[in-house]
DNA sequence: CTGAAAGCGCTAACAT
DNA sequence: ATGTTAGCGCTTTCAG
C-alpha cells in the first residue's frame, strides 16, 4: 500500500479512501483513477486480513450446517453462498453435529474469525446456540428450522401448509385412513409439519385423535422403514402415510415392500422436501417442494440486513411449499382399508 | 491478552508463547499454567485475525468446487471439512463457475486472506489455475480430477478401473455390443472413463474401434438423455450401455423409456459414482462405487502435508472403486442384438 | 527462560 | 481534499 501511495504521488491514507468505496467519495476522482492505475501497475489487492485486524469486519460469513442429510442443506449452502459472494462475502462453512456445546465452540471459533455473522441451519425449537448469538450481539439469521419464539429473523417453509397439501390430496383420492410417519420434534421441520397433518387431518372431518402418528429420531431412509413398520403392524388399516421427509417416505417403501405390500396400490406415500433424484425412484415419490436453494438466498438477504442494521425487529420469511404429484398416491382400493382395525381413523359420523 | 498477562503476572510475550504449541517449550510449565488459568478466568481467546496478519498464516483453508449441484462434491466437502477441522482448520467453501479467469480471481481472494492452501475440485486436464497456484506458491491439492501431468498432489478415484469394472461386468453377462455415454474429455474423469472403456472393450476381445462413443459436455441427466437417444438411434444394435457418470445413465433410462424400450431387458445400463439414491431408481442402478467422502478425507491429509513440507515432491494417491452391481443389468436377450448394424462392435474372429 | 521493542498492513480520528 | 498519527492484537527477533 506504501508503494502504491508513492507511485500515485499520494499519502495512504488516500489510498485507503480511494480503495474504499464508503470513503471514496473524500478523494478527488482525479486522485483515485491515479491510485487505482498505480494499484494495477503493481497488481496491488487490498489485504483483507489487515483491514479485518482494524475494523473488526471481515466481509466473512459463517454458516453452520448439519453433518448430517446433507440433501436438503446442500442447495440451501449454495443458495447464500451464491447470494453472498454476490456482495463480496466469503463463507466459511461449518459441518456440526448435535452436540450443543461443539456448536458453541465452533461458532465461537468463527466470531474470533471476525465473521461479520452468522447464518444457522440447525436451529432446534429452543436452541442454546441463539441464544449465545443473541447475547453477543453477532448479527444471525436462521435458516430451514426456526425456533419456538421468533429471537432472530430467519427463512423457512410454511410447514403447516405443506402437510396440510400432502392430507388435503390424500383425502381428495378417497383415502380415509391416513398415518403420519413424523420426523425429530425438536426440529421446527418435525414438530410442525405433524401439527399440520393434525390439523388438515381434522379440517378434513376425519378423527384426528385416532390417527397413527409415529415419531423417527432422525431424518433417515433407516429410521423411516423401522417407524414405517411398526405403523404397518399396528395398524393394517391405513392406506396412506405422510411422512415428514422424503428419506422417510423411502424408508417407507422400504417397509411396504417388505410386508410384501405394494406402494401405491396398498399404501400411497407422500413426502416433504422433493429432493433431487425422488422423482426417478420407483414409484416416483408424490412429494412437497420446497426450494431449498431460494430458502439459502433469501436468509442470506435477510442476514445482509441484519449485518447493516441493527436492531431491526427480526422477521420471519415464509416460503410457500408446492406439492407435487407422481406416482406414490392413488386412490386407495375398493373395500378402502386393507383390514378393519379395533381403533381407526374413520370418518366420523 | 495485555491483561492476561498482568493476571498471570507475565510479560505478553510469555503469555503468546505459552498459548502456541509450537514454542510452548520455551516457558516454564509453571509459567504455562498460571497464564492458562488468567486466560480461562478472563474468558481468553487468541485473535486468529491479529495473529494471522503477523505470521502471514491462518489456519484456513480454501476448497474450490465447481458450483454446479453434483451429489459428488458434497462428500468430497464434508469429509475433507472433517478430517481439516480435526486439525484446528477452518474451511472457506468457493463455488465457481468454468470461468477461469473468474476461478483465478476467486483464488486471489482467498490467498488474500491468507489461506494456508487450497483444495480444488474443478481441475480440468491442463488448468491454469494450477499453474497459477504452483507460480504463486501456495500449497495446493486436487481432489476428484486430476491434470493430465502431476504437477500437483492429489486424490482421485481410479478410472480405467472403474470403466474396467464395468465392462468386464457386462462382458461376463454375455453383451458383445456395448456403448459408451461419454463425459466431458476436458476433466479427467471424462477422459480417462473413455480411455478405461475403449481399453478394457479390446481387453475383451471385442472391436474397440466399432465400439460407438458419444460424450455428454456436463455431466447432467438432460445430457445424458440427449446423448443416449443419439446412440440409440445411431446404432440399433447395442444391447449395453457404460455411462462415465450415474446422472447421464439416468439419463439414458429416460431416453429408453422413450423409444419405447426397457432397462435392462432391451438394453443393460452401468453409472458411475454410485451416487446416493440411485440404488432407489428403478431398476436400481448397477454402477462404479467411489468413496468420495474418503477422497476427500485424503485429499485434506495432502493438503496437510503440502503445508507444512515445501517441496515434497508431489504425490498422487488412487483410491480403488468397486462395482456394484444391481437390477440396471442383466444377460442380453436371446439372439444377442436388437438389430442387426451395418458397423457393430461385434466380437473379433 | 523471560522481557523489550518493532512491526504485520491497514483505517480512522484529527489536523491541516 | 489530503496528510499525520496512533493503534488493531499478535509474534518474533534481540537482549538480558
Amino acid at each position: 500500500m506504501k508503494q502504491v501511495a508513492e507511485l500515485a504521488g499520494v499519502h495512504v491514507s488516500t489510498v485507503s479512501r480511494a480503495f474504499n468505496p464508503e470513503t471514496r467519495s473524500m478523494v478527488v476522482p482525479e486522485s483515485v483513477a491515479r491510485v487505482m492505475k498505480a494499484a494495477e501497475e503493481l497488481g496491488y489487492r487490498l489485504d483483507p486480513v489487515a483491514a479485518s485486524l482494524r475494523t473488526g469486519r471481515s466481509k466473512l460469513v459463517g454458516i453452520l450446517v448439519p453433518d448430517i442429510a446433507t440433501n436438503v442443506f446442500t442447495p440451501i449452502l449454495t443458495g447464500a453462498t451464491e447470494r453472498l459472494s454476490e456482495h463480496g462475502y466469503s463463507v466459511i462453512v461449518a459441518y456440526v453435529g448435535s452436540d450443543s456445546n461443539k456448536q458453541l465452540d465452533l461458532a465461537q471459533g468463527l466470531i474470533a474469525r471476525r465473521v461479520d455473522g452468522l447464518i444457522l441451519a440447525t436451529a432446534s425449537r429452543d436452541d442454546p446456540l441463539v441464544s449465545f448469538c443473541i447475547e453477543r450481539g453477532v448479527p444471525s439469521v436462521l435458516v430451514n428450522r426456526a425456533e419456538k419464539d421468533t429471537r432472530l429473523s430467519g427463512v423457512v417453509s410454511d410447514e403447516l401448509l405443506g402437510a396440510q397439501l400432502a392430507v388435503d390430496h390424500l383425502v381428495e383420492l378417497g383415502h380415509s385412513h391416513i398415518a403420519h410417519l413424523g420426523g425429530p420434534r425438536e426440529h421446527s421441520t418435525g414438530y410442525l409439519r405433524h401439527r399440520g397433518f393434525i390439523h388438515a387431518i381434522s379440517a378434513n372431518g376425519l378423527d384426528a385423535a385416532a390417527a397413527p402418528c409415529e415419531f423417527a429420531d432422525t431424518y433417515t431412509r433407516e429410521q423411516g422403514a423401522a417407524v414405517a413398520r411398526r405403523l404397518l403392524r399396528a395398524r393394517p388399516d391405513i392406506t396412506a402415510i405422510v411422512a415428514a421427509n422424503d428419506l422417510l417416505a423411502l424408508g417407507a417403501y422400504d417397509a411396504i415392500r417388505e410386508s410384501g405390500l405394494n406402494c401405491p396400490r396398498d399404501i400411497s406415500v407422500v413426502g416433504h422436501n422433493d429432493m433431487p433424484l425422488v422423482d426417478l425412484v420407483e414409484p416416483p415419490l408424490t412429494t412437497i417442494r420446497i426450494s431449498h436453494r431460494e430458502m439459502g438466498r433469501q436468509a442470506a438477504d435477510l442476514l445482509e440486513q441484519a449485518i447493516e442494521a441493527i436492531d431491526h425487529p427480526p422477521r420471519n420469511v415464509v416460503l410457500p411449499p408446492k406439492l407435487i404429484v407422481r406416482g406414490s398416491t392413488v386412490a386407495p382400493r375398493k373395500g378402502a382399508a386393507r383390514k378393519p382395525a379395533k381403533a381407526s381413523a374413520s370418518r366420523k359420523k
